[in-house]
DNA sequence: TTCGAATCTGACAACGTTATCTGATCAGCC
DNA sequence: GGCTGATCAGATAACGTTGTCAGATTCGAA
């Protein structure tokens, strides 16, 4: 085949040559990508006009519009994202930082980002970002060397004031995710996570309980002091108290939550009720009760924070709060691909609600006070 | 502050104009990437010579090429991703196929590849798949849009005729992680799952068990036949009897184990451990037993498979096959770079070691036959 | 020295797209 | 009918890199 190709070029002369070797490629449909100038030629049009027509640029008359788009569609064409980059400096590539990627929250997040990118023709570049190491330094790395037109934060990235300042500098558009504080310099969505905190402990409280432990969250993600901050205004709001001997420090794993767990039920003055900041904390908190005997929720009430996936699938399943991180994420591609059309937000700085999700894990205490 | 810059450029004459307005911008030290020009300036040598250098290519001298490294460093000059995927049509960004996002191993796998990536200066494209639409055409799309140097498939997509003709078509190298079948068809990475289900259950019959019930993984997931057949290899070969009722289809969702484990549980002649063909479903097993009054191991051994992070935090912990899900998709990684210079695969069928990992839901069963 | 070969360096084209500018066409108006 | 402005289409130049080829330099040998 490939001789007989050849041979045709031998017999015919200069362009004429190559034309027909053009077309006798398309014909026999090689897998080139077909470029914006074979829609042209197609179309019998400059490729200019493809151009145009492709961008929903005005100035094309109906009719030539119809007969492009038609060219298109048949040669399948898709334009050239590294072209379209190297011209405009967008790269049609969305960022999407984060820390540990054992936050559970993560695989939720990305795909939310994902959705939203792909219906927009945009892509999703996924970059763990090691929050103990030089922030800046890596996200400078990542963005130059990808030319990303904007990038999602998720915590603890979303509270790295090195992070936002490279990002400013280098132009780059972000939307973070859930931050602590600075929810006005800069488009960010988040839930009320200290209304939120409040609601699951009036639930809490509303089944009976006066004793409740807390497990904080890692002191690094602002939300872990949203959420402290919520547990303890609707504690102090119903008169109760909060011992110091049952607010124990986690670090958002499943094995802080577990020694959190065993700090705060192996003791004489144990609550009936803990609240971890998040969920896997508190599955660590519900193993500490199972290896101390104790059941959920007859004899311990637990509840987490997040509504990740493995909050439903334990036994009992988890009562806690629904943060719609998918949706959060969605928006934030919302957000970045309207910043990348210099289009300006609505809402800068987006409040989604939250929901409490009452599950198996927690009930009202047993009608006896607990004697240890 | 734009006035000023056009009065500058309206006194000063034409090119020189420009001259200078760039020169004031590096001066000031604006945030425009420095591109392989300003490196050549730096360094006194042509652009050409500094894409020598940076590339690695021979005839340069010792000298220069110091020189050139040295203006590269200090000006932090990293290439411009686009302008090298439009030339050599290698884009450096590898694309990480999955259907469903549930599928627990995905997290990990994503993580063991971005690893290997960001070593080699690649990045890493996530793009989930519908394995329920029209996989061949999304995977074209996904392809010509982005450019990938190559792809990772995970499954079940491993297992989809219609992406591998398609990809072979473009041209596009890629490794299929744990493929039912073709292991000789093209670059893959795997486990013995045969031999791994095979191990597993000679530990549940070594501990005693011999009526062991199984719950399939999805049908349209090559490993689920493989490790089904180990299963009913390690049955047959200890004289065991599979009765049919205890051979139950799942979906490898945590529901259907539980849906399972109702039907396999809640019957007279239950069995008294149930292997599931993976950790959700395991999980799932695990609730209806609880459900149903019954405790693990006490009254009835469980196993799963993948040692997802999900296992090591139930309660109790699953006995499960560790399946090295991030070091597969490293090494997946690692080919299709490998593939991408041009370069030969030492093994294009990589074959990696499982362990058994025995926890608490497997135990002896209870020294009385159960009477129900 | 002088020549040839090896080594090094640079000018220029190319990749596929968008942006800018300039030219062509056409309708409406005097 | 000629002028004006609006609308449309195309030619050409970027973007930042790598590939090609030709020119310059160096080095060793005659």
């Amino acid at each position: 085949m490939a001789e007989d190709v050849s041979r045709r070029q031998a017999l015919a002369g200069g362009s004429e040559a190559r034309e027909s070797f053009h077309s006798v490629r398309l014909e026999i449909g090689l897998s080139r990508q077909p470029t914006i100038k074979d829609v042209a030629s197609k179309a019998e049009v400059s490729f200019k006009t493809v151009s145009r027509v492709l961008n929903g640029e005005p100035h094309v008359r109906k009719e030539v519009r119809e007969r492009v788009l038609a060219a298109a569609a048949a040669l399948d064409y898709r334009p050239n994202i590294a072209a379209r980059g190297l011209i405009g400096g967008r790269s049609r590539l969305i960022g999407f930082l984060y820390d540990n990627p054992n936050y559970s929250y993560v695989t939720e997040a990305e795909i939310g980002a994902l959705l939203r990118c792909r219906e927009a023709g945009y892509h999703l570049a996924v970059e763990p970002v090691d929050s103990r190491g030089d922030v800046p330094r890596q996200i400078e790395q990542i963005i130059s060397s990808l030319r990303l037109d904007g990038v999602i934060l998720t915590p603890p990235i979303s509270d790295d004031p090195g992070a936002l300042a490279v990002l400013d500098r280098l132009g780059v558009a972000h939307v973070r995710i859930a931050p602590e504080a600075g929810r006005d310099k800069g488009p960010c969505v988040f839930i009320d996570d200290e209304a939120a905190a409040f609601a699951l402990t009036r639930h809490l409280i509303g089944l009976g309980h006066s004793t409740i432990g807390f497990v904080q969250g890692h002191p690094d993600h602002g939300a872990s002091h949203l959420r402290q901050a919520g547990f303890e205004r609707a504690m102090a709001q119903a008169g109760l108290t909060t011992r110091p001997a049952h607010m124990v420090q986690g670090y958002f794993t499943f094995e802080s939550g577990m020694s959190a767990g065993r700090a705060l039920l192996d003791a004489p003055d144990r609550p009936t009720a803990v609240f971890a900041a998040n969920d896997k904390m508190a599955l660590g908190v519900m193993a500490a009760a199972r290896e101390l005997g104790l059941s959920a929720p007859e004899q311990i009430s637990i509840a987490g924070f997040d509504d990740t996936r493995a909050a439903q699938i334990s036994s009992p399943q988890l009562t806690t709060v629904r943060q719609p991180v998918d949706i959060m994420c969605q928006a934030a591609a919302d957000m970045l691909i309207t910043l990348a059309a210099n289009e300006a937000l609505d809402d800068p700085a987006l409040q989604l609600p939250f929901e409490i999700r009452a599950r198996g894990s927690t009930a009202a205490p047993a009608a006896e006070p607990q004697s240890v």
